[in-house]
DNA sequence: AGAACTATGTTTTTT
DNA sequence: ACATAGTTCT
């Protein structure tokens, strides 16, 4: 198989094709970073051009003639890769198609696909992503015995936290109790079942999770010592992007790439560690010097991005952080205006405040592809979405649910991937439950009839389907012998699927069919890029693309206003920043715990901020509303109480208020209707007082383990963390 | 019994 | 927008 690549040149050039300058470094800067060999760290600070420089060694290492191909550039996401690609070859005038570049993921996949014969592993495989919890949830409760059971298990959130890798963290199962309300022991001995299931299920099935790629990729390097040799000898120089992003399989493969030669060069800011739910461990980079001996350090603390006035601010935000490398980032460039730090009534208010922002900025000249707003979470954009639509602003969302996560999507994909891998039976899962009158019982057996077959496609065929769905099934049979043909391009087998499947979503979804039907016409345009389906299948696994870029690759392309979370904001940058939702219990999110996870949330917030070149605007709410329609008055952020007030300018309720107050509360809403549960101020509770539940019955309190929980050992059920928000709990006498 | 339908509740962040 | 629980239909 043709190695693929990540080339640079084969792709659109990036939106912002801004001249890249030399000009972020001195000239001693610069030479450290380009020149000499051996392990390189550069600590740098936000948006101090660090990025930059992976494109200068990379430009500098093409330039003395070192083969493309020798180079391996790991990055966190695949845009960035294409980006800093693109960028090498216009600075050195030549191709960069043959340096290989791209996340660890998706590097890790095609090399896997190339050696993994030493790990006897076939090249059959099929990546998962989170978009198949539902499905390995279905089959694992069926193969449990526990289906239509217990509620609980497997949980949807344990799946998920399966599949992302999360799992590696040894905080998992804390985090997880938590969220479950489930006593510790039982939901320890459940969760490694569940564990060993899912393992046991992936191996069945030809299934690899993210976490797997990184696995055996570090089992390979480890293991065959041929196929270490061959990559440290094919990779000569390994640059690697946001190390801080790292985990820790990630930055031992690092380690057992470079092993011969200490060809590595990292880049990046433990300011800007937001990924440690996921794994990501900041202290890898503090350790890099240790792991690679002659290690060369290079500090970058000028900000070449922001004003001075909003790099205050970013300074002051980051300033409180408990643990960090010390960097004070300053900037030359003179003038620009202070943030403004801006109250509003509701969400509402907030909503209007921002589109009358983002209108004047334009007015002002700007860009609407160089305004952008951002938040925590992918809901708290709702309102604002609502609003903007309204006015006839159109915009981009990045984060929140991605295309590939919307039924149809998977559905249309699953065809895909039992060509690739008939043995995949999640995805048969999918498409046998399409068909009417067959439901889960009717798959499992089904699925028994195949699974041992060497040839699952045949085993199905020669199925005898009950009178009720044998037409449809048929069809199926039909339209799946004819994928199977030779020599036929993915666009042809996307059209043959949807002769077949068109009817069958048309009534699963006859409620809003034509807005899915666009996405899946999106689909063909994005499929008709490639080559082969195999590609296909792995790139929607490993780097979905979301559903405003596929508008925007469907349609003309015009500038846009940028709606993100923080989360995939992370390397960008804007003129103007609206940070959104900075409220208490908003931002940091709620759920984070003290310590830690509080600290991540306000490099979170200094990351959100340092995305700004020259206007940025913080605005919260005064009073949100709970899911029970109560209207609650809130604060400011604790990130922002801490600052000092003489860093930003502050706005008292928003601008122009084009409504009157009252049109956000209906005026038919039913009264707020009374809570069986007294929901309440955390402190209300104390320890050793009697209390109900309507499940679990009467129990006492124990302790006060958190915010908004508690713990209440059962007279009948033992003890049990709560969550106040959500369990009906009632003090009795 | 199993499929299909209806009502209700929930949603951190993601390669 | 989706997952789940509970209910009704075949």
């Amino acid at each position: 198989m043709q190695p693929r690549l990540f080339p640079g040149d084969e792709q659109p050039a990036p939106p912002t094709p801004a001249a890249i300058s030399t000009e972020v470094l001195n000239p001693a800067q610069y030479a450290a970073v380009t020149h000499g060999s051996g392990p390189l760290l550069v600590i740098a600070g936000a948006g101090s051009g660090k990025t930059r420089t992976l494109v200068f060694r990379m430009a500098h290492l093409l330039e003395q003639d070192v083969p493309p191909e020798s180079i391996l550039l790991l990055t966190f996401t695949r845009r960035a890769a294409q980006e800093m690609l693109w960028r090498a070859g216009q600075l050195t005038g030549q191709s960069c198609r043959r340096v290989m570049g791209g996340t660890f993921h998706a590097t890790a996949n095609i090399l896997l696909r190339q050696y993994g014969h030493h790990l006897g592993l076939g090249s059959g495989f099929t990546i998962i992503d989170r978009g198949d919890a539902e499905g390995i949830i279905n089959l694992l409760k069926s193969s449990l015995g526990m289906s239509g059971a217990g509620k609980r298990f497997p949980s949807k959130r344990v799946v998920l936290n399966l599949i992302s890798g999360a799992i590696n963290k040894a905080t998992t199962i804390d985090d997880l109790v938590f969220r479950e309300s489930i006593h510790l022991a039982e939901f320890i001995q459940d969760f490694h079942t569940i564990s060993d299931h899912y393992r046991q299920f992936k191996r069945d099935h030809g299934l690899l999770d993210y976490d797997d790629l990184l696995v055996f990729w570090r089992q390979l390097l480890a293991e065959s010592d041929r196929a270490r040799e061959e990559l440290s000898s094919r990779f000569q120089h390994i640059l690697v992007d946001e190390y801080q992003d790292t985990n820790q399989l990630q930055a031992e493969i690092v380690r057992l790439l470079a092993s011969h030669h200490g060809n590595v060069m990292a880049v990046g800011d433990d300011a800007q560690s937001i990924y440690s739910f996921r794994g990501a461990d900041f202290h890898n980079i503090m350790r890099f010097a240790d792991q690679f001996p002659g290690t060369r350090i290079v500090k970058l603390e000028e900000n070449y991005r922001s004003t001075q006035p909003i790099l205050q601010l970013t300074n002051a935000i980051i300033a409180n952080a408990e643990q960090k490398y010390a960097k004070t980032l300053f900037t030359s460039t003179e003038g620009g205006s202070r943030p403004l730090l801006v109250a509003a009534a509701n969400e509402a208010a907030e909503a209007r405040y921002v589109a009358d922002v983002i209108e004047e900025r334009r007015r002002a000249g700007v860009a609407l592809d160089e305004i952008a707003v951002l938040f925590r979470s992918g809901f708290h954009s709702f309102k604002l979405e609502i609003e903007l639509a309204s006015r006839g602003l159109e915009f981009d969302k990045r984060g929140g649910l991605k295309l590939t996560e919307s039924a149809h999507i998977k559905d249309l994909l699953a065809f895909f991937r039992v060509l690739i891998n008939p043995w995949d039976n999640l995805s048969w899962n999918r498409i046998l439950l399409q068909l009417e009158k067959v439901g889960p019982k009717t798959v499992q057996k089904i699925l028994a009839a195949i699974r041992d077959a060497d040839d699952p496609l045949a085993a199905l065929a020669a199925y005898r389907p009950a009178p009720g769905w044998k037409a449809q099934f048929e069809r199926l049979t039909d339209t799946l012998r004819r994928l199977g043909l030779p020599d036929q391009a993915p666009a042809d087998q996307f059209d043959l699927v949807m002769t077949y499947y068109e009817p069958v979503f048309e009534k699963m979804y006859y409620d809003d069919y034509p807005r899915r039907r666009k996405e899946l016409d999106q689909v063909r345009v994005l499929i008709s890029g490639y080559g082969d389906l195999q590609a296909f299948v792995d790139d929607t696994a490993l780097d979905p693309p979301d559903v405003g870029a596929a508008d925007a690759l469907g349609g003309e392309d015009e500038q846009r206003l940028i709606l993100s979370t923080i989360h995939s904001a992370k390397g960008l940058e804007w003129d103007t920043v609206l940070v959104i939702g900075l409220a208490d219990g908003r931002f940091p999110h709620q759920n984070a715990q003290p310590g830690e996870q509080y600290e991540e949330e306000r490099r979170l917030l200094y990351v959100a901020a340092t995305r700004a070149k020259r206007e940025l605007y913080l605005t919260y709410p005064k009073e949100l509303v709970t899911p029970d329609r109560q209207h609650l008055r809130c604060a400011m952020s604790p990130f922002l109480r801490e600052i000092s007030p003489g860093l930003y300018n502050r706005v008292e309720r928003a601008g122009a208020i084009t409504q009157p107050l009252t049109s956000d509360y209906p005026i038919d809403l039913p009264p707020p209707k009374p809570r069986t549960s007294v929901p309440t101020a955390p402190g209300e509770y104390a320890e050793g007082m009697r209390v109900s539940h309507a499940f679990f019955g009467l129990g006492r309190v124990a302790s006060l383990p958190g915010p908004r929980r508690v713990e209440v050992v059962f007279d009948r059920h033992g003890s049990k963390i709560l969550h106040l928000d959500y369990a009906r709990l009632e003090i009795v006498g």
